[in-house]
DNA sequence: GGCATTTAGTTCAAATATGAACGTATTATA
DNA sequence: TATAATACGTTCATATTTGAACTAAATGCC
């Protein structure tokens, strides 16, 4: 019995659709982030780890990593060198010496400042005509998207 | 007189807790895409021209960048790598010598055929428990916020 | 305790992506 | 029609990012 298969070429099913949409608006208002980060002297990558560690300091490499979605490996020498910079200090954990624990100095936390205000502002701008109803109703259907992802096996 | 300055420093405000999530499930959605198209032995350069010009047929190198938010120079190099693949033909133009219109070839097709399938089926995965209006809500509010972006000086 | 396995971080070579300079073609303007 | 300004594509040097191999430390298990 032959199997049905899906009219999988005609694939512009609406979630897909939807989905295009979240991705152009995410990628226009990343290159904006990215091009008001420059004027202020901060690459994508320090304004991520800047942004992490005012939220959450003492952050291992590791959980950098993960929650920028970059490798560890890059991680490992972007970290390295925003310590040359001033921006950051990295100290061993007392429990487990394999982990560096990484924090703020002084000069970290006003570029920090500043990046969190970057980042706000844009966001301010992108949704300034959004209902807190729309904001809340963003935010969850995201965070269920988000867990659908999760579940998935690969 | 002093001015009066934002709380800039509380910036954890309703739209940029909305974004944030919309950041985080892009990224992780996109990890996943990469880790499948990788799977079919596709790179998310390629897809990203393959499933421009299965959508488009004859776009130029700069729009397909435009599109892909990437380098023209980086686009210049992949679809020359692709055309030695035998994915697509670059053609001048009539009209205007400058430009070259891309287009699939029969293995190309094939392939992007694959990819939409890839993407089509990852949409449809991470948004299976929306319904229609919540997949409608999303496209309006994501045009919504891309708007307001395209509206900005810089 | 001893040994295999896992985890954090580093290093380095290779893959990717970018910007600036250039050649060529087109369009605008004087 | 000249000539300046703009646009498309290529090249190349230079970031940026990644994955694999490695060291050192911790954990699990016998």
């Amino acid at each position: 019995m032959p199997e049905k298969t899906l009219p999988s070429s005609l694939s512009q099913t609406r979630g897909r659709r939807a989905w295009l949409t979240v991705v152009r608006t995410y990628l226009q208002c990343d290159a904006l982030l990215a091009s008001r980060l420059a004027a202020a002297g901060v690459r994508m990558g320090e304004h991520e780890v800047l942004i992490n560690l005012a939220r959450t300091p003492g952050m291992t490499q590791q959980e950098l990593a993960q929650h920028s979605f970059s490798a560890k490996s890059g991680i490992s020498m972007l970290v390295a060198h925003m310590e040359k910079m001033g921006l950051v200090q990295r100290n061993p954990d007392a429990q487990d010496a394999r982990i560096k624990r990484v924090t703020l100095t002084a000069d970290g936390e006003k570029l920090a400042l500043v990046c969190v205000d970057i980042q706000a502002q844009l966001a301010l701008q992108m949704t300034s005509s959004f209902s807190d109803e729309e904001l809340d109703m963003v935010e969850r259907l995201m965070l269920r998207a988000s867990d659908a992802l999760g579940h998935l096996n690969r």
